[in-house]
DNA sequence: ATGGCTAAAAGATTTAGA
């Protein structure tokens, strides 16, 4: 299975590269983030004549998670467990979800997109909710993991947060004045590896930025950070195979800041085709 | 001026992104 994450920047404005990518590369799963809209606002044709269906999470135009897949998709989830919402004048336990969490089970492996809150300053009510957001996440994601031993799962996604200073190729986020770096989040990141995830793809790919800022030629500088992950339970990290990170998806007519990762894994079972194992063919 | 792009909304500016 080839499997995806891409923070799309709004679906609706980048349907056409969204789709031609998945299908260029042969992607199983696409986990989108920021995809911008509602539901009754996704282009869903565009992916179904391409062969996918699609789970969508979207409360307005804000966030957004969805998940395309050319397998089944089953156990929809659209927050994990005691994940906490965010709304101004609204910090406490009432405060209304975001759409910042999909999860689905798709052949086998449980894939959560994941658009983690950016935190928008060190002193900002949104930095704290980053962070408790990210303990919920790796409560959740310990207790699923204990519930079913050895179930393959990802989380994916915009994790928002710089965790080393070589994914840091921006001089203008600085550790100790800006959201990303800071210790806090940083130790947060660090922490899912306790609730038993670890980051697959950077084994194979140790450098490469997966966003720049549109402001200021970040891009043409290469001025640009890692902040999108694809992380693993042990028994579907033990099954990857491949990675790759699309620079080339940054170029071109209306980008989105951020560019795909994907990871390929063979979990054993049918082979790529979904034929029977090649010992029968 | 110090947020210089980009995107969406019942908007003609504001909010958000990182």
């Amino acid at each position: 299975m080839r499997l995806a994450t891409w923070n799309v920047n709004s679906i609706r404005t980048r349907v056409a590269r969204t789709v031609e990518f998945a299908v260029r590369e042969d992607i199983d799963v696409l986990a989108m983030q920021e995809i911008k809209c509602k539901p009754e606002q996704f282009p869903y044709a565009a992916f179904e004549e391409a062969g996918y269906q699609v789970e969508v999470h979207g409360l307005n135009q804000w966030n957004g998670v969805a998940i395309a897949s050319r397998l089944p998709m089953s156990d929809v989830r659209t927050s994990f467990d005691g994940m906490p919402g965010f709304a101004k004048g609204h910090e406490g336990p009432d405060a209304p979800l975001e759409a910042r969490a999909l999860g689905v089970m798709v052949d086998g492996v449980r894939v959560w997109s994941l658009y983690v809150p950016n935190g928008r300053s060190l002193n900002d009510p949104h930095y704290t909710y980053k962070l408790h957001w990210l303990e919920a996440l790796k409560t959740s994601t310990a207790a699923e993991l204990a519930a079913t031993p050895g179930l393959p799962l990802a989380l994916v996604g915009d994790f928002n947060i710089i965790p080393f200073d070589s994914d840091n190729g921006d001089p203008d986020i600085v550790e100790g004045v800006s959201t990303h770096v800071s210790p806090p989040e940083r130790a947060a990141f660090f922490a899912l590896a306790d609730a038993g995830v670890t980051d697959v793809v950077r084994p194979l790919l140790p450098e490469g930025y997966t966003y720049w800022d549109y402001q200021r030629l970040k891009f043409p500088r290469n001025e640009g950070i890692r902040i999108d992950f694809i992380l693993g339970s042990s028994s579907f990290a033990d099954a990857v195979t491949g990675a790759s990170i699309h620079r080339e998806e940054r170029k071109g007519e209306q980008p989105s800041d951020h560019v795909p990762v994907v990871a390929e894994i063979d979990l054993g079972g049918a082979d790529d085709d979904g034929d029977l194992p090649m010992i029968f063919s």
